[in-house]
RNA sequence: GUGGGCGUAGCUCAGCUGGUGGUAGCUCCGGGUUGUGGUCCCGGCGGUCGUGGGUUCGAGUCCCAUCGCUCACCCCA
């Protein structure tokens, strides 16, 4: 293929039958987060570069070198959205939502993008379902999040989740303890890895993340933010924990378990579907009780998370399963006579308006093809008119799977489909 | 951004050490005596061998570059 005639590196088109999955997976979504009071929020796709970095944090790799920044004409320097959590509290704030009931619960689902290496399950323009509530500390709100989301998954057909949980305590909480954790780092610095050296100035919490050998055992040494979290913190997560536990909900507890935004505090936690490789984090969240404040507004605490879609439907299509069922055809008009096409489609626009799922021959197919057609989409019946049929005025409907087929005038062929496929009369 | 693998019809793939692109399978379209599908048989459509250079009498096959996919690092959804 030439340059040109193809999408941009690491973005995705969407066709059938797999644009219908994306789709019956956001429905999905829309309908267990509405049903729990939760409404949709729709922010642009571009925002101004400095709500990320001041959100999610200079030196996370996601702000730092991964978005997609412009200047539009007006000098504005703007970024192509890399996650919902900033503008969803942006707006939040922007509209004086603190005013509504609180938590102001949010939903959303859209593209997000980062400049990224791309691999499987990682695109530049990807779909993430995301949701947010602002405005309240309780614990409880955290584990309904976590229980919501792992509704969506099994929802889904999904088996074989992992789940794991962490608290990184206050941010008051988080001082004392980095000093203590760079102390460590400076003990040991001969034996890190350069990373986790860079990591030392950075953003230390991050050093936990290594993947070099000698540097995670020097790590599994290193002191833990859960045992050095304020008491506040500590009871605000066991109480998370009490509600997960009440609902049956399985999890591991992580003390590496960092994320990879400056902004969250306490709760954090991470879903991953272990057979995905390298790009198993299907979703993962976290509360960000500093968030509303670094970006200029009242001290608002919030708790959130976002799933990756095409992670997701990956994990799906691996457990060879689909999220989407096709709708089955009702009707196939296989119509000859040429004669009879306009009065027959137009018949077809009726049955349509009665609810009935239709399809007629848009290629100029022969009698067989025709029929083969029908057979291939599923129809479960055919309505047939030839040169025969439409002299009399009248079609054959053909039952699909027994082959019976009886003769209906075309005056009453439209009440006879929906009679017989959805059981209405008129009379009735 | 760094390293490895790959790139032949819409899809799945043959193509040995360079010598004229495959009767390949699937899909699609048509036919198998007047107008009846999912099986079978026959026929047809369909390829700038990802792209651009180079070596050679000659390159799908070798070399370089580039684009894309993929795996790992990394990052995270």
């Amino acid at each position: 293929m030439s340059e040109g005639l193809q999408a941009p590196r690491g973005t995705l088109d969407w066709l059938p039958p797999r644009s219908a999955a994306r789709r019956a997976m956001i429905d999905r979504f829309r309908e267990i987060f509405e049903r729990a009071g939760y409404g949709e929020a729709m922010t642009p796709v571009f925002e101004d570069t400095s709500l990320f970095a001041r959100t999610a944090g200079e030196s996370s790799e996601v702000v730092g070198k991964e978005m997609y920044v412009f200047e539009d004409q007006g000098g504005r320097s703007l970024a192509l959205r890399p996650e919902f959590t900033a503008a969803m509290v942006r707006a939040y704030l922007e509209h004086g939502l603190s005013r509504e009931p609180l938590p102001v619960r949010l939903w959303s689902a859209g593209s997000c993008y980062r400049y990224a290496a791309v691999q499987r399950g990682r695109y530049r323009e990807f779909t993430q379902v995301n949701a947010e509530a602002i405005g309240s500390d309780d614990p409880a709100v955290d584990a309904e999040l976590i229980a919501l989301q792992l509704e969506w998954f099994t929802s889904l057909g999904l088996a074989g989740l992992e789940l794991r949980l962490n608290t990184i305590g206050d941010p008051t909480d988080r001082g004392p303890y980095l000093e203590r954790l760079r102390a460590y780092l400076d003990a040991h610095l001969d034996d890190l890895d350069g990373e986790v050296r860079r990591q030392r100035d950075l953003n230390p919490l991050r050093a936990f993340d290594t993947k070099v050998p000698t540097s995670a055992a020097i790590m599994a040494g290193a002191p833990k933010i859960t045992d050095h979290v304020s008491l506040a913190a500590a009871e605000h997560f066991a109480t998370v924990r009490a509600f997960l536990d009440a609902r049956g909900i399985e999890y591991t507890l992580d003390p590496t378990l960092v994320r990879g935004l400056d902004y969250y505090s306490r709760t954090t936690w991470e879903v991953s579907w272990p057979a995905l490789g390298a790009q198993s984090g299907i979703g993962g969240g976290g509360r960000y009780d500093g968030l509303a404040a670094a970006i200029g507004g009242a001290p608002t605490p919030g708790v959130g998370f976002a799933c990756g879609v095409e992670r997701v439907l990956l994990a799906l299509e691996e457990q060879g399963r689909s999220p989407a069922p096709a709708t089955p055809t009702d009707v196939f008009f296989a119509v000859v006579a040429g004669a009879a096409r306009p009065r027959l489609h137009a018949l077809m626009d009726e049955a349509r308006r009665a609810g009935l799922t239709c399809e007629a021959d848009l290629a100029g197919r022969g009698f067989k093809g025709q029929l083969k057609q029908a057979s291939r989409i599923g129809a479960a019946w055919t309505v047939l008119c030839g040169d025969d049929e439409w002299a009399r005025g009248s079609s054959l409907v053909r039952d699909m799977t027994t082959g019976e087929q009886s003769e209906v005038p075309l005056d009453l062929l439209v009440g006879h489909l929906r009679a017989t496929i959805t059981g209405w009369t008129d009379a009735a």
